[in-house]
DNA sequence: AGTTCCATGTCGCGG
DNA sequence: CCGCGACGTGGAACT
């Protein structure tokens, strides 16, 4: 990873043009050729601009011009350079995520009783013509149920599980089918909504869900 | 700006858990104080952690513990300095951009006509309870029709487009409304979801608009 | 402060 | 490679 702080201006043109007239700033050049430029504010997350791996990146004294194979170009015009160091990182190991949707799907899934009584899976990420239905599955009485869910339940949820079940109740052979949204937390706003459309709706412990599956896991 | 050059492992816990086990990675402290943790890979954009400001830092020999408001925490754990200095970059000059939805929608607002024959403009950014319309034209009947305008046409651009005509359908002065979906580039759920609503929508090639006003302008 | 919506979104997964 | 949806979405504009 080189580290270069310069005075510098930079132009883009690709997806949208844009430019920077010149100041201080930081550009990172990682091991892949990947480019960000970085000021002082905008936040810890977003460069000012950036290329992304794969590109080129051809470095003349005062200019560095880097193109990518989708035809997006970057140019940064050298100014000053401050400092100009590289460093050697090495592999990263990568990193853990915990408590996001999959994982949310994934304890449902093997554990569909937590959802309503006498559930059982159908088939997980059924496809449709307008996206896949997070869980599919029967109820006590036999009949189908679509499951939506997400960490957070907010009305563009409710929208998304509609637009399935309107999908799914012109299917002669699953008709009728009703349809649960499932979240750790569900807005006032998206129950509504929910009860309007009779669809029903549940907020999950995913941190209770957790413990059923490890005791689960302990019978084995 | 502090660029920490570290032997570390990070833990977040917030929204969700994370971990990173210990590598040689960038830590950049911006001058509000948010937090970015680097690797040599994963692209230019993203971090591997990372915290907004506004955040607190508590930094002691061998650890930094940075903590918001929101409840969120970001541990550092030093196993080793390879690098840290700051410098000062000062204020930065900001970004013009062009090409964005804004864009878009100016040139068609001059051209409506690239959108469906004998359309009209009525008015730009229509104000509704629900959020403004980007275009209300009248077409060569004088019906009234609405438009979204996105730069990627998505599934949520269809839902937004439906909310307002079921809005301005209330409305008997305007009544009855159609809508036309407009982007530069449109999903296939997009257009099968607009098909199923009696939606209309039209992808439209930005250089080429761009090109169609330039040739204007050329005229005056 | 809360809400809505754009973004050069990016990222990851499944067909 | 494309299409689709989640994301610790982030960030800005507007109420």
């Amino acid at each position: 990873m080189r580290l270069v702080i310069a005075s510098c201006s930079v132009d883009y043109k690709g997806r949208l043009q844009a430019s920077l007239p010149t100041a201080k700033r930081l550009i990172i050049v990682k091991a892949d050729g990947c480019v960000a430029i970085h000021a002082d504010t905008r936040g810890a997350y977003k460069p000012l601009m950036w290329m992304n791996a794969p590109n080129r990146v051809v470095e003349t004294n005062e200019s560095w011009v880097i193109s990518n194979p989708k035809g997006e170009h970057l140019q940064i015009t050298i100014a000053e350079i401050l400092f100009d160091t590289s460093f050697d990182l090495g592999e990263d190991p990568g990193l853990q995520k915990d408590g996001v949707e999959a994982h949310l799907q994934i304890l449902l899934a093997d554990n569909p009783e937590e959802i309503e009584e006498g559930l059982s899976l159908t088939r997980r990420e059924f496809p449709t013509d307008i996206g896949p239905v997070d869980m599919l599955c029967r109820d006590g009485d036999g009949n189908a149920v679509a499951i939506e869910i997400k960490r957070r339940g907010g009305i563009d949820g409710v929208e998304q599980l509609t637009r399935y079940l309107d999908y799914l109740n012109r299917d002669p052979k699953l008709r009728p089918v009703r349809g649960i949204f499932v979240a750790q937390e569900i807005t006032p706003q998206a129950k509504t909504l929910a009860k309007d459309r009779e669809i029903g709706f549940v907020e999950i412990d995913y941190e209770e869900l957790q413990g059923i599956e490890s005791n689960i896991l302990r019978l084995f």
